[in-house]
DNA sequence: ATCTTAAACTAACGTTTGTTAGTTTATTTT
DNA sequence: AAAATAAACTAACAAACGTTAGTTTAAGAT
């Protein structure tokens, strides 16, 4: 159950070219090839494509939940907690930038996980948006519409996946410091 | 050249299936169930899969470019610039949601025109920018890194397309204020 | 030295893919 | 009525797809 070496490598290339071109347009050969074996080799190792994109999706959407779920139970203030969010998804982006393009945009090819899938994110989108709400009844957040301020939050920090690995200069606790005074206080003056 | 209205209708159908399951995993014979004919009488108003692409992409880009391009020559404060963009956003994405998901997550699989589209997203980036840099020059925009703030609203702004469908409550004015609102100033009060 | 195992290989399978060629059908133009 | 056109069709193609079966190779364990 637990992956050996080879396989965390064959999942580490498959995430790279996944991130690429997109899982569909990733063959088997392709990621064979990247790894200088032959496609039926990868058989040794992983049952299925799908199992590929599943092990991806999966372990990063429960490390979301896991982190969320902690940061629900401490007792911060909720802009403390939102600032904790973020840090959280520039951590986990951090970490591993090629899969989390799996994560944003090949969970509808999942099958035998997909309900698991949507379940854990409609818990993780629920979570932040309490947070938000909460925030507003206590006077800490502006009293906007909340999905907006969900909306607009989480589709910067979804995104981050992208732009951490041309940004190496900024180390992820400053770029969460940054993050953190972008989303919550805006950019005009 | 310019497409017949059976053409069009080929496109929109190709958009939504795109924008469901990505370029990759949507067959011509997806196509055409869905159009309700045959696979190969597609051929009869397109010349190829990749022209469909290509016509979703490469028309969407040039209307955020054009946008811009004349935003820029306006005479207002770069604020009021920025909150023109956000409107230009909201207005492109809310006419054609199911482009927008190709724009987004399908260019990679251009081959004629990559090269064309690629020089036109880094020329719509390098005017945004352009804005945001002016705006900390005037002292209307924060002192901070340019680059964080383009990403961070322009992650928005580009997910827009996910979320429109699941708000038809809000028309396009109302959800460009709240926008500009929350990009602008931030949610912490 | 023999046995076992891990991890590669070759060869092939049945499907699905995008696309082409040639044909039929129905509508519009002459 | 005849001719031309638009838009569907059937049939088939070569290539690429994920995957299976059986085999070879090399290293470690007995």
């Amino acid at each position: 159950m637990n992956p050996t070496p080879r396989k965390l490598e064959i999942i580490a290339i498959a995430s790279a070219l996944f991130k690429e071109k997109g899982y569909s347009a990733v063959t088997m050969r392709d990621i064979a090839k990247a790894m200088g074996i032959k496609a039926a080799s990868l058989y040794n190792h992983i049952k299925n494509k799908e199992e590929i994109l599943t092990f991806i999706i999966i372990s990063l959407a429960e490390e979301f939940i896991n982190g969320i779920d902690h940061i629900k139970k401490e007792n911060n203030s909720c802009v403390d907690k939102l600032k904790k969010i973020i840090a959280l998804h520039v951590d986990i982006s951090s970490n591993n930038t090629n899969g989390m393009a799996s994560l944003n945009n090949d969970w509808m090819h999942l099958k035998d996980q997909l309900d698991y899938y949507l379940t854990l994110r409609v818990n993780y989108e629920d979570s932040f948006r309490t947070i938000i709400i909460e925030g507003i009844n206590k006077n800490e957040i502006k009293s906007l519409n909340p999905d907006i301020m969900l909306f607009s939050t989480l589709s910067t920090l979804r995104s981050l996946y992208m732009w951490i690995p041309q940004k190496e200069d900024l180390d992820s606790s400053a770029l969460a410091t940054n993050l953190s005074e972008v989303l919550l206080k805006g950019i005009n003056k």
